[in-house]
DNA sequence: CACTTGACCTGTCCGC
DNA sequence: TGCGGACAGGTCAAGT
């Protein structure tokens, strides 16, 4: 699921929720998503809610943060005290639209919380509550010391690259990193979390739309233009992206369970069949890296 | 080594 | 309608 935008837009939301709240229970639905001791959290309260990569992190004022990967399919949805008997028509009206302003709930955002992909439910001293889905269960929450977070990689096992909205994110350092792929397609080197933090599939096609260059060019013969090319189509596709509220194929939704519009402003992720908004060339999709890419095999050389 | 293929899971969609 | 297969925002280990 959640690349860096959608990550960052749950970040955005959930900061402005529960910085603050002590956590007052923890329900875990299912164990392999909740890799932690729960009484370590019992009773902190939230100091901050962070990002690196595709990872989340909500920081306690014990010195430990709760890191969050969502992988395919994960969901951080807040709820505010609603304790709302299901069925009183009213309080469910006024929930319903607070959550799903501008669209209708579709069958992966039901209504009702928690659903049966809910994994770990979080309560706050307000009475509001975080739930944690996973449809794929492929994410987790662990528990880090905050001055670990660094050397433990944020819970991650390979290494992770630059934020592409840092300063230090320069053309150069891209290079850096990438010519260690040199064989690669460029898109599939661009997937790398070492190479720049937090591109995932749709930003990685996006990428390269932005940049004109195709996806399967080998780094190899990348050059130096075509460097600080990727480096601009980079910064502006996980700009937008987090400008539009992340993107929503199927899961994503932000912290209010509201979905994101990026894809309805992407030049050419899931639009194959469609015209390339700039030449009006049909956009392709191929296989690359063994993942689906999409292209415009006239903008992009 | 460097690159590719599964595995981890569940659900949906499409073709027959 | 039902069934099989492909596919879906990500990592990571195992295999070639």
């Amino acid at each position: 699921m959640p690349e860096l935008p959608e990550v960052e837009t749950i970040r955005l939301g959930l900061q402005k929720k529960i910085v603050g709240l002590s956590l007052t229970r923890i329900q875990i639905l299912n164990p392999k998503s909740f890799q932690t001791d729960p009484n370590i959290f019992l009773g902190a309260t939230v100091s901050g809610v962070v990002r690196r990569a595709k990872v989340l992190g909500i920081e306690f004022d014990n010195g430990y943060t709760l890191v969050f990967h969502l992988k395919m399919s994960g969901q951080v949805i807040w709820l505010p005290n609603s304790h709302l008997p299901a069925l009183e028509c009213s309080s469910q009206a006024s929930l319903t639209s607070s959550r799903f302003v501008g669209g209708h709930p579709t069958k992966d955002m039901l209504g009702d919380l928690p659903n049966n992909s809910t994994r770990v439910i979080l309560e706050f001293s307000d009475g509001s509550k975080v739930y944690f889905n996973d449809q794929r269960k492929f994410g987790w929450i662990k528990g880090i010391k905050n001055e670990e977070l660094k050397i433990m990689n944020y819970g991650m096992k390979n290494t992770i690259g630059p934020e592409p909205l840092e300063k230090d994110f320069s053309w150069e350092i891209l290079k850096q990193n990438l010519i260690k792929h040199k064989t690669q397609d460029i898109k599939v080197a661009l997937l790398d979390q070492s190479t720049v933090a937090g591109v995932g599939n749709i930003y990685a096609s996006e990428a390269c739309f932005n940049s004109g260059i195709n996806p399967q060019k080998k780094v190899k013969d990348l050059t130096d233009d075509d460097f600080k090319k990727i480096h601009i189509g980079i910064v502006k596709a996980i700009s937008d992206g987090i400008k539009y509220g992340g993107s929503t194929r199927t899961h994503f939704v932000n912290a209010e369970g509201k979905k994101g519009l990026f894809l309805d402003y992407a030049g050419v992720y899931n639009r194959v069949g469609s015209s390339c908004k700039i030449c009006q060339t049909i956009i392709i999709k191929i296989t690359s890296g063994g993942r689906g890419t999409f292209f415009c095999p006239n903008c992009q050389k």
